[in-house]
DNA sequence: TCCTACATGTAGCCAAGCTATCTATCGTGG
DNA sequence: CCACGATAGATAGCTTGGCTACATGTAGGA
């Protein structure tokens, strides 16, 4: 759906999520879902690989645990988790600023 | 830089640089870093074959001429560039209100 | 029994922005 | 005169990361 434009910013959406709690992968698709209301449905083929991705590089820890006879890998995030977090939104910020200035209309010359 | 959050709006920043009146790609360029603030400065390996890609989807249209011995090949948007460009506009806003709202601390549970 | 929700995962595709490189003109400074 | 930076255009090939499609398995309800 919005799948080009998403590159990018989906790791800081993961960590936004698993900032309150921490969260299983199923419920991280869940948590986006609801806060995005219901702008991002997120396959799990792009959910799961960014997970372990954020795990490699230290911005989460995960651990296994058996609900209901269904495994479960928890996620949490970690101390760099939390700097990587401040840092995304800053980033995020800069850049939208960026691209409202270009997109607005009007820098009309003469 | 920003490199990565960049894909998938490069074609809407352009579109828009070239709304208010028709520029060759070296201008482009230049007219993006003055609307981003000095924020984007764009590589030739990623505007020219964005432009053409650009071209390619109808979006906008060229013609060449010579300016002080130098080729130019200057780009101009099309009706169906236009619509585009309102489009994008639309997507972005979507699509930046969205990452707002899942970026926003405090979603808080009890 | 079958379907849906829950739950996790991988292989391989593909788009698109980037690096590096190339060509060529013009003006300026040493 | 020559080197270099700015102007102007372009492409080959790399890389990245989200996606599709698929595989596996449990639990609960129709």
């Amino acid at each position: 759906m919005m799948s080009e434009a998403l590159r990018g910013h989906l790791d800081a959406l993961i960590l936004a999520v698993l900032e309150t709690e921490p969260l299983h992968g199923y419920a991280v698709m869940e948590a986006l879902q609801v806060s995005s209301g219901g702008a991002l449905d997120l396959p799990t083929g792009s959910l799961y690989p960014a997970l372990r991705r954020l795990d490699r590089a230290g911005l989460v820890e995960s651990e296994w645990s058996t609900v209901g006879g269904r495994r479960r890998r928890t996620y949490q995030l970690t101390a760099a988790g939390r700097r990587a977090l401040t840092n995304e939104r800053t980033k995020w910020r800069d850049f939208s600023t960026m691209v409202e200035g270009v997109l607005r209309p009007g820098s009309a010359p003469a």
